[in-house]
DNA sequence: CAAATTCTGATTTACGTACCTCAGAATTTC
DNA sequence: GAAATTCTGAGGTACGTAAATCAGAATTTG
């Protein structure tokens, strides 16, 4: 039988409010009495039944999640991963707030995260804006004790808890290594071929990571395939096709595009449009319903995806067990990087 | 606040014994207050909090896994990691204790099942052997009401509840599609190129899916790619360095190799020794300790994995879930085929 | 019709922990 | 030395649900 607080009482021959004391830290024990309660503890091995104690403290959780107001698919999945939390809420003893902010905007996240910091939630989540001033209100909010996780882009040397996202340079690394091995042959001549990289927004640190990723294996790797300028097309459908079909006019001969933001919509309706020679190689970020389609149809050759649900889900957790200051397990929190070819579709 | 027990009591105007008696289905209640409770429960949305009636209850789910004792690393790892899911087992509450059986052996298994029968624990979950007198206990076990999940490899068209582990159809098709783009260019010339698989058993239901998908791929969308007769080394190192040894002895011109079992030792110590022109393409299954290095290595240029962990763990949610008639969340469980390069190696 | 038997509903206790209130002892203060 | 103030410990109640026990009414049986 599991030991109880009642046990622990009985051995170390004092009453349950001494060994509530003790196990709460609170005061009022004499250091004698605290080290025989602590005796009968550890050699009863006695663990806190973590349920009975929520319930005893009628605890919720509250977590406030922070999330750019974006409109491309991968943020709306976001967005409604998150309010199917808020459905199970009730459920999990948790309640948690969605706030929206506008997207790329350091100022407005530092506004959210101090309003945050005066209701002193159980816990935060926020897609991080790489930005000094960000990593001030974050101090100030572990400063405060609240525990803090970052989702789907980090903020490294910060005081973040944990990060709820995918490796971003392993990410790009992986594209890279995708795009060099199905372009060696038939598309990359003896004179190399000639890839064009979409991005969303230089700013923003998962998509330098991603190009970082993606060059330093180009380069080291596969040396005759020449990388064109990223085009920024600050994942906006409209821009991004423009861009992309001004890309293709000028250079007929690219032979592969590798889009690391969420301007998929835009880059697939471009690719939909050109009548090259040849089709580009394709390899995209964020499995969305038009990334999906365009793999099913070949518009698109591999899509690398983060589920947003298992970040999601996963922040949750992580911010329960911080706020019980238990020890999460890291391999069950690791976000993985999905690869999809039409072949493993689920 | 979360409406309770009392609240519904209240409302109905009856007492907490009448409410718990529609709750939980037990007779006794007129079908007139029967009516007024339900009316008060859909009214005020109650739902019941789980974490409290376990208390109530001091419930602990115990559940049986049935795993091969086979000694090749990937089993050896679900092992390890139901151990873990053992050791976590008090803050859980759950009771979980491992049958190992002899491997590929359903009379074992069948005997096993039997066995979990008699004691009628809270759940089962097992790696599946596909034959008709484990679909048989199955049923059994169904109609004795206990939840049961198949565990990495599965026993489609029975009356298990669920299936934790891959789509190996997927898996193979996936394998396909890289095998045939990777060799597309330097190594598939205009003869074509030929392949070798390398599996376990084509007794056991996995390895036959894999198989299926690969060579449905190739065959439809690689049509000059060759495949050899498949290797079947039992999932035995020794017997798999030969194999593929003599293979690439016999056949000179291999030029990719895709190991569907878990003989990926043995195909590495052949790799190794081998001394061809040029290295092969080679596709594995199961992130290991020595598949790990030989990615790494360049030995290995892909390998396809389920993480077992994840399957363990699933397979308690679903358990538990099952146990107590709750709905699982399809999205959360279903296990991925994760495809790691050198490049995302976590 | 009294006694036995079912129905139906109410009360009460338990699960393991948190926390509030209170009592007695030890210590301090005037 | 009496009163006030800490310490230290004991007891009890609450959290929301489950389930055993109890009590009264309705029904059946001889």
């Amino acid at each position: 039988m599991k030991p109880t607080v009642h046990d622990i009482a009985k051995i170390a021959g004092v009453s349950l409010a001494t060994v509530d004391r003790v196990l709460n830290g609170r005061p009022g024990v004499r250091s004698v009495t605290r080290g025989k309660v602590e005796d009968a503890i550890t050699s009863l091995g006695y663990v806190r039944d973590l349920a009975a104690a929520n319930l005893a403290k009628s605890r919720t959780y509250s977590f406030v999640f922070i999330l750019p107001a974006n409109d491309n698919s991968f943020m709306i999945g976001l967005h409604e991963e998150v309010r199917g939390a808020v459905a199970r809420s009730s459920a999990e003893r948790t309640d948690i707030r969605i706030v929206d902010v506008p997207p790329f905007d350091p100022g407005a996240l530092v506004a959210a995260l101090e309003a945050v910091l005066a209701e002193k939630p159980a816990g935060v989540a926020f897609v991080a804006i790489d930005a000094p001033e960000v990593r001030a209100v974050a101090r100030r909010l572990t400063e405060a004790g609240v525990p803090m996780v970052t989702l789907v882009s980090d903020l490294p040397d910060s005081s973040r808890d944990h990060y709820a996202g995918i490796d971003n340079i392993a990410a790009g690394r992986t594209a890279g290594s995708l795009m060099g091995r199905f372009l060696s042959g038939p598309l990359l001549g003896e004179r190399g071929a000639t890839v064009a990289v979409l991005a969303g927004s230089m700013l923003v640190r998962d998509h330098r990571e991603r190009l970082e990723g993606f060059s330093t294996v180009i380069a080291h790797a596969y040396p005759n395939v020449h990388i064109l300028p990223v085009l920024e097309g600050r994942d906006d459908p409209g821009l991004s096709e423009t861009m992309v079909a001004e890309a293709l006019r000028r250079n007929a001969d690219i032979a592969g595009i590798y889009s690391l933001g969420a301007g998929n919509r835009g880059l697939i309706r471009a690719l939909q449009k050109a009548h090259g020679p040849r089709r580009p190689l394709v390899i995209a970020h964020e499995l969305t319903a038009s990334t999906r389609a365009a793999l099913a149809d070949g518009v698109i050759d591999a899509v690398l995806n983060q589920d947003a649900g298992h970040e999601v889900r996963s922040a949750i957790r992580v911010l329960k067990a911080k706020a019980d200051g238990l020890p999460v397990l890291a391999a069950q929190e690791r976000i993985r990087i999905d690869i999809f070819l039409k072949d493993n579709l689920p």
